[in-house]
RNA sequence: GGCGAGGUAGCUCAAUGGCAGAGCAGGGGACUCAUAAGCCCUUGGUUGUUGGUUCGAAUCCAAUCCUCGCCA
């Protein structure tokens, strides 16, 4: 570990019942990442974990529709939600999943810990029981007619003819959606975890110091406290899930809700186990100069700056000796809005999507990642559109800055056949090297301030630049006529383009990388990734990590030295056929 | 119904009280190193609508319409 800032980025956990969509890249992933490579450029000790949901009811649901364990479910999805995370490029130090002995381990103390501070009490409350099936009811399990509109099949949780959340004691007819039996209405008693009582300090948080929050998450944010908190229920009558770890409860389990956002914290401590330096994660999560962001989309805002500050606050200080140390809340949630596909909504049933498996078999991971970055929904929801994505490969990223280095390049490898030893400087040649050593502080100021759209579009500026800079200097029509002007021209573009390769290094990893070894670099800008299997007491599980042994890229302009031997470059960047967008388009209709 | 966000050029977006801008698309031009890419010039706006505050409003205030989200 370095002496760099700790930057904790804490990254959505997704449901592990389905293909992960371009959606889930725009609003958590691919920012985070962008975010987690810049500080890993700059020297900064950066922890990103996620990992993949196992409780959720939606689940539950899907394994039951398939006749299949809730595990085996979710392993098959967990495991491609590896190989795409992977493929594209998100660079976890760790993406474990909640079904580990150390995540239970973790939840089941922080409710303990919650317990035994007076946060949490016990009601009673009124839910569906199946006597045929033996088990209380999730409202999604339950069907009948809505109490708003008359609607004969709505979930008890949701009415998807109206839209109206139901309560599921509401519905007439109730009916089990798995055999169809009527159900019985039960007592059954839960915990709550007291959020009137937190309230008061989760509001105090909102108020401290969060000038550089987006603003929609900080007036939803504080809007909701202010309504007033009610507690919430943190165990159910479920058997797929966390024990609860107390007697009495064995039938129930912990509340998705309450259990998957302590992943951010047991992926951590799991982390700092297989790095071998188990009290590692207390770099992030007890010293104060640590910064913990945490990218989400904006469906999930009040679970990460509401309960999930509560339930911080709520354990004090658990697994630290000092009683006055308190675990860090976040820094920041940049939550993102939602990315739509062509003007509606990503929907998985109605097939209105496009999977991250999917698109990768097609297109390449960095052209996926620049659109997803120039369409990413910072401010508002977004569109993908197809004739959009094809426009903006071939107009942008691939005519401005794929071309730059390729027509540099090629030029400057079939004259001199490595880099050229320049002359006297002139003021153009100047200017551009010092644009390129300017554009570091200014991308790095909109990536810290998490404006990703803002910080590639300064970086393809200078791209712009450089451009500008070779029609100003013409080294094709230099070479005919005084060989030693020409090789200063190209001498200073490829500063420009050296300097640029690492600009974009955060958003487009894999182009930078080959150009870095193409321009001579051994040591690689980032490190490894790797899908293992771990094995912890007595079960085992596959995870994502990033090795960072051997990364070397710094956030810096560095001079790429005269005499470097150049190879016939390969371009960075494909160029898409327009028939790509009626093929996509019928992809999606079938 | 309540709350929040958004509405600016054909498209995607910038501009938080001081001459409404960028990229792309459209039109014109010179060039040839490059994936026919790049470069120069250029057309294009009653800032959703109405009213108010102000020397001055895209920006602040009020009302209203549309889109999206959260809640009930």
């Amino acid at each position: 570990m370095s002496n760099g800032k700790k930057i904790l980025v804490s990254v959505a956990w997704p449901y592990a019942n389905g293909d992960l969509h371009v959606g889930h890249l725009a609003g958590a992933y691919l920012p985070a990442d962008i975010f987690a490579r810049y500080h890993r450029l700059v020297g900064n000790d950066v922890l990103m974990v996620s990992g993949s949901d196992t409780h959720g009811t939606p689940v539950n649901l899907a394994a039951d529709q398939e006749g299949v364990s809730p595990r085996e479910l979710f392993e098959r999805y967990h495991h491609r939600f590896l190989e795409s995370q992977r493929e594209i490029g998100i660079s976890y130090n760790l993406f474990t999943h909640t079904d580990t002995p150390n995540h239970h381990r973790v939840s089941q103390d922080m409710f303990l810990a919650l317990l035994n501070n007076g946060y949490l009490y016990k009601e009673s409350q009124q839910q569906f029981y199946s006597e045929t099936l033996g088990r209380f009811l999730p409202d999604r399990y339950v069907e009948g007619v809505c109490p708003f509109c008359g609607y004969e099949e709505a979930r008890g949780d949701q009415c998807d003819n109206c839209g109206k959340i139901l309560d599921a004691l509401d519905l007439g007819n109730p009916r089990t959606k798995i055999d169809g039996s009527v159900p019985v209405i039960r007592e059954t008693e839960h915990f709550f975890i007291d959020l009137a009582k937190l309230q008061p300090f989760v509001e105090a948080y909102l108020e401290d110091n969060k000038e550089d929050w987006r603003p929609a998450v900080l007036k939803f944010s504080r809007n909701y406290v202010k309504g007033g908190l009610k507690g919430r229920p943190i165990t159910r009558d479920i058997d797929w899930g966390i024990p609860v770890p107390v007697p009495g409860y064995e039938d129930k389990r912990l509340y998705v809700w309450f259990e998957a956002v302590i992943g951010y914290l047991s992926a951590s401590i799991e982390e700092a186990a297989l790095r071998g330096d188990p009290e590692s994660w207390k770099a992030w999560w007890y010293e104060p100069a640590a910064e913990t962001y945490y990218f989400i989309g904006k469906d999930n805002i009040v679970f990460h700056t509401v309960m999930w500050p509560a339930e911080l606050i709520g354990v004090e200080n658990l697994y630290a000796q000092d009683p006055d140390q308190r675990l860090n809340l976040p820094t920041d949630v940049p939550a993102n809005e939602f990315m739509n596909l062509a003007g509606a909504q990503f929907s998985k049933s109605r097939g209105h999507m496009i999977s991250l498996p999917d698109l990768l078999s097609r297109y390449d991971a960095d052209a996926i990642r620049y659109y997803v970055t120039v369409v990413m929904p910072e401010t508002s929801d977004s569109d993908f559109f197809w004739d959009d994505f094809v426009q903006r490969n071939n107009g942008e990223l691939v005519a401005v800055w794929g071309n730059l280095a390729h027509r540099v390049l090629s030029f400057t490898h079939r004259h001199f056949g490595e880099v050229p030893e320049p002359g006297e400087l002139s003021e153009v040649d100047v200017e551009l090297l010092e644009r390129s050593k300017a554009a570091f502080e200014t991308v790095g100021e909109h990536l810290r301030a998490r404006r990703f759209r803002s910080g590639l579009g300064e970086a393809l500026a200078l791209a712009r630049e450089a451009n500008r800079y070779l029609e100003v200097k013409s080294p094709w029509t230099q070479i005919k006529a005084d060989r030693a002007a020409a090789a200063t021209s190209l001498y200073v573009v490829l500063q420009a383009i050296n300097a640029l390769k690492v600009l974009l290094a955060p958003f487009l990893p894999f182009s930078s990388q080959a150009l870095h070894s193409s321009l001579g670099y051994e040591q690689p800008l980032f490190g490894a990734q790797r899908i293992e299997t771990i094995e912890s007491e007595g079960r085992t599980h596959k995870a994502l990590r990033y090795d960072d042994s051997q990364a070397g890229g710094q956030w810096t302009f560095e001079t790429l030295p005269s005499g470097r031997a150049l190879q016939k470059p390969e371009p960075l960047f494909k160029k898409l056929d327009d028939s790509v967008v009626e093929e996509e388009l019928a992809r999606l209709e079938a």
